[in-house]
DNA sequence: CATGAGATCATCT
DNA sequence: GATGATCTCATGC
């Protein structure tokens, strides 16, 4: 019996996997949305993560134990929304980037990290919560045959965005993830 | 449709 | 003191 957390106990980039498909709840209940595009990050290793030097004080969450979230303030306008993957002890996290969202009148109004976190209302004040419990912000696995409906659609694959600061080797490594013809995509995916 | 600039601040060097 | 894991709006083809 395999819990949620131990799904996302795995290397950042097969946890996104498991993302795609599961539902995120706003604390208050009243908006929710199926995640639909994702991007895996990882430790010291990854030169575009924001643990690539270590841990640090906003970073910290990173290295703690999965299922838990990892909010930051980017350009100082947008909050963004992380769930923490691999094993406790071992830094990585997947940043949500898009929703197709359940109850609202546009279909794009979580496409996009920054827009997502508006729309469920999220800011720094759930960092470090626990996204798995039965509180506040959170995350629900619909179960393995929907999570694969989901995917069903076709998985594609990119490099992530905005990064190329971090080098061309960052760029070339495929860690954006999306689900094909899905509205709460941020952006198109390169073709290929 | 493509490109570019501005907004705005916590975090790290 | 510089710098973003972004978004929106304005301008120019």
């Amino acid at each position: 019996m395999s819990s949620t957390r131990d799904l996302l106990s795995v290397h950042p980039l097969v946890a996104a996997e498991q993302l795609l498909g599961m539902r995120i709840v706003s604390s208050d209940g009243r908006r929710a949305g199926t995640i639909v595009e994702v991007e895996a990050y990882g430790g010291p290793e990854d030169r575009a993560s924001h643990a690539r030097a270590g841990r640090t004080a906003r970073c910290a969450p990173m290295f703690g134990p999965p299922g838990f979230a990892y909010v930051y303030l980017i350009y100082g306008i947008h909050h963004c929304l992380n769930v923490v993957a691999h094993a406790d002890g071992e830094a990585g996290a997947v940043l949500i980037r898009g929703l197709d969202p359940e109850v609202a009148d546009d279909p794009r109004c979580a496409a996009g990290p920054g827009r997502l976190t508006r729309h469920l209302e999220v800011d720094r004040t759930a960092g470090g919560s626990d996204l798995l419990g039965h509180r506040g912000l959170r995350l629900v696995d619909p179960g393995e045959a929907l999570r694969a409906e989901v995917r069903s659609a076709g998985v594609l694959r990119g490099p992530r965005i905005g990064i190329e600061g971090a080098g061309p080797e960052a760029v070339a490594l495929p860690w954006r993830l999306g689900i094909a013809g899905r509205p709460g995509l941020s952006r198109p995916f390169p073709a290929r």
